[in-house]
DNA sequence: AGGCTCATGTAACCGGTTACATGATTAT
DNA sequence: ATAATCATGTAACCGGTTACATGAGCCT
């Protein structure tokens, strides 16, 4: 459902093709929604047959051709209505099967364990690394588009730094408690 | 695909009845892995044609009968595989709807997005609240349970902990920040 | 009388993943 | 040569959700 809005709301950006939609999506819905390029291409056939987008061939001499896809008024409509409706998002909760297996690693014996989080943590490190790039790519993203905009790709950024953050320290210290008991 | 292991997890602590098992879910790993009733018994039906597990009716006469669920030999060497192997678990991002529309709240006004941060913060302080009885209730099911057993619960009783605490500072930050240009 | 707990499921649907398929141009 | 970028899709599958259906006993 959700994938649906993300790409209404790129598409009210500006129009795009499939492939900017895909670029667009791993440069920075990324962390928080995933998408593959497949399923990408067929919500865009979904979401014409709505008449939410409607896409026009463009002949490429050097290129392939593409098809550069526009949003709708009614699909506009419908983006609105799913960005300002109230419904709790259940934001709290989240799917993990890392946090299930840590649930479970009664089963395993300390070393076992702390590997895997150690692992974690210097997974966590390295994406951390990687992330510090995102606030520059804002800043050059949003010097040609409006400044207000930003604030919330900031937000966003902010939210997956902390959480990264947040994880590490996580992960250090259950490391060091199992360290206590081996 | 999780779900599976979750049951097979549980199982390998105890027999457990499906009712049982939508319970546990609900009090333990809610937070990471909410689950469907209806498919906690789908499930059951799925482990048990691939003998992971084995189920056996248990006639009460003052409640309705049930069926309790064992796990087999084969479906504990199956758990215990998922558990050990390293496969790294993208553990780092998740999908969220929520963020989503933080994404692009460049369409609302500021006031329209200070609301929904602020409903979300509420959100979060009151689970937070709800979350307080946790430790209590881990150290009473550990009493008589492997003590060992009880750091990971604690691990991931933690996670939960410091994860709704990083959003709610997130949050505020962005009220703030929101308020300053209104 | 009404609501809660115990107890188990089915059917339809859908959001999303995996794997596969193709092919031109451009840069190294 | 070979890898990367640009470009678009199909088919099979599956994990999970929503809605529905039933019914006994207990507590207030």
């Amino acid at each position: 459902m959700s994938l649906s809005f993300g790409i209404l709301g790129f598409l009210n950006y500006r129009p795009m093709s499939g492939y900017d939609l895909v670029k667009a999506f791993e440069s920075s819905l990324e962390f928080f929604w995933h998408a593959q390029n497949s399923h990408i291409y067929l919500e865009l056939k979904k979401l014409e047959q709505k008449g939410y987008i409607c896409g026009e061939t463009v002949i490429q001499s050097e290129r392939p051709n593409k098809r550069i896809f526009s949003i709708t008024d009614t699909g506009r409509k419908e983006f609105m209505d799913w960005l300002v409706e109230g419904g709790s998002e259940d934001a709290m909760h989240f799917k993990s099967p890392f946090l299930m297996k840590v649930f479970f690693s009664g089963n395993m014996t300390p070393t076992q364990s702390a590997d895997m989080l150690r692992k974690f943590k210097t997974d966590c490190e390295s994406y951390l690394k990687r992330m510090d790039s995102i606030p520059k790519s804002i800043e050059n993203y949003g010097s040609d588009m409006d400044n207000y905009q930003t604030i919330y790709w900031q937000f966003t950024a902010d939210f997956g730094y902390s959480f990264i953050k947040t994880c590490i320290e996580w992960a250090g210290r259950c490391i060091e408690k199992l360290e206590t008991i081996q």
